[in-house]
DNA sequence: CGGTAACCGAGACGGTACGTCGGGTCTTTCG
DNA sequence: CGAAAGACCCGACGTACCGTCTCGGTTACCG
């Protein structure tokens, strides 16, 4: 993998060798043949040894998880199109098509089901769950400032429809997860905050 | 695991152990201290040789989650309150308070994650949340042919915005299953329909 | 313990891998390349996992003191000249041209080496050399009956200079071991026990 | 280990730190618990830098020789009581008395199991025994210029029955090393000498 | 007297081998 | 002839050391 040497730094830590790391589990976590990404490979591939991958993470579920933290985490912008629901659908248009991706999808898959294993893995899955959460509420308490939301909502439930539906198709893998379904479910969550709003008006 | 001697039964297929096999994988998988089931101690605490194991089913994985299958699949009633969101509020309840319980809840993180990295085991997934689609489906149908879902509303979303949520917080435990969020997200589903039907009618 | 006859089901130990495992040890001890025989290169050379070596060996020095013994413990046939001098050139001879081969000369240093780090290994080189010890000691104890060793002599020392000097010149490797030196030597210890009888005699 | 700060001498080789490796070494080579003594320890235990004992050593071996050479190559006084029998039994007493000790004969042990594996500590070990045999030699030698060995005797392979027998017994611990053997091999050995002395005047 | 050369403690690095564990197959013996 | 027992091959695991390297610092020598 990494034909050109990689200079020692010492007795600092090597930032190459972290980045290799982290890419080649990226490379590998994307591989959907089903070969389960073993930390030998892992090492191999970025011409590391076991122990330098050892020495910074604890285990083999936290490598992966931060290695996908950094791919699925590539920033999907805020959109502000001035109503929830083309906020929504722009937004999840968006997700949707990143984890779709063959490869995101893949590695998203391996990372669940190491979060299952491994309690740090599980805590990792637990920080970038979250991450990703606060900025689709921030996006939801925009509208509801706009006044699109009622306040007394559970902006929460939304979110989690949103990724649930998401992480449910990747990881059954019983329907596409497109546009279309971006659209749809858009439509859905503004038709529910919608509603809300009727009968505080009501 | 099976302290009573179970009989030789010679030739014929012995569901003794059959049903030794599937308990104590139940029993393993219930375990939520993340030892990850293996096939000696399935076959070791059921009292089974290995090559039982093998020889009714294709890998591991098959066997796990036919055994979650059995578990969690145990029928929820497909209530009938004559309106669109009791049905769903009942059924989600049901629903939600059973995958709520820890150990059905480890059973249902094991598998999943089993899933992903057996073919075998994705496929009888794949069955397993298939089965409990069709069932919610059926009670969505039911409320469309009453008219209170619109003719062209995407039920296959609808049911995943259910069990994503599901299988979400399972998952990733960010936040509790029971019957507060069961009632909620009826009440945001039949909203939704709600909704639909009024643009259709307008 | 409580245990009686327990007639042993399953599989029984696979002859042809112990064999295969004994055979490559003695091969690859034989290279005095200095590399240092790894139970991976060992299992891979016999064809054979691992697991399979550490099943029946507690260790790795247990096996190569194993293959060891085998090897070097060819039976050097007891001479019987008539006199004490004649059987010990003769069995000298025999012994001295064993050890001094470049292969079981490398055999028994790797084996020595292993012995002082590893308790089984050292039981094992224990075992063997007093199986060594034993030949030579009954050759002498038959000299003694023939009146040509006093009743009092420490057969056990003379025992040791043979052998001492033996391994001391295979471990250190700064003489020849050949015919010459088992003649020298045969004849220093038949003059030593003869100046014993003399004694006694006077 | 060295609990009071060592003060760096600059450019020059610091003495002290040369002190404390060798002292640690011999430390750790005593310990008989079959703990291999690493460079790692070596070099915690000395307060070193691992870099510092392979600028000053071309390998473990060596150091751990070179440790051993000055704990075991205290001076063993070369006796002269006027008689090759006596002269034999005092030197020897005094040798067999050393490396009787546990733990001189813990660090004899560990270092014939390193020279048999590293070149560097073989060579070392080489001159190691050279030296101490010349000793002997040189006892040897004066005892046959005073007429009591013949001049055709081989005296190598007297001084190889001495330390034969030392290191046979050190690496074997199948019998005792102390004042008895002593006594034994010096008699043994003179009765060889003086059996030869009357083969020349007969 | 200000570089600079060689030493030092520290410790990360790429590797190799370890001994263990688990997966899935094969073989033996019993009922 | 099915089922238990369990040995087999394979390969990943996480750890221990190896010998090399770079760092930041100290001290002695040299210009």
């Amino acid at each position: 993998m990494s034909d050109s040497r990689r200079p020692h730094t010492g007795r600092r830590r090597n930032e190459a060798a972290r980045r290799a790391i982290l890419d080649v589990a990226v490379d590998l976590l994307g591989r959907d043949d089903g070969a389960p990404v073993t930390i030998d490979s892992l090492a191999a591939a970025a011409g590391v040894g076991k122990q330098t991958i050892y020495r910074w993470w604890p285990s083999k579920g936290a490598v992966l998880l931060e290695a996908m933290a950094e791919r699925a985490g590539t920033d999907i912008p805020v959109p502000d199109t001035g109503t929830l629901r083309g906020d929504l659908e722009a937004f999840l248009a968006a997700t949707f098509r990143g984890a779709g991706q063959r490869l995101t999808a893949s590695v998203l898959r391996n990372s669940m089901a190491e979060a299952q294993r491994d309690p740090h893995a599980r805590e990792h899955m637990r920080a970038f769950v979250e991450s990703r959460r606060r900025v689709l509420t921030g996006l939801l308490e925009r509208a509801r400032d706009r006044g699109e939301i009622a306040a007394g909502a559970d902006l929460a439930l939304m979110v989690d429809q949103v990724y649930g539906v998401l992480w449910y198709r990747v990881l059954v893998g019983h329907g596409p997860l497109g546009d279309a379904q971006a659209a749809e479910l858009a439509r859905a969550l503004s038709d529910q905050a919608a509603a809300r709003l009727g009968d505080a008006a009501g």
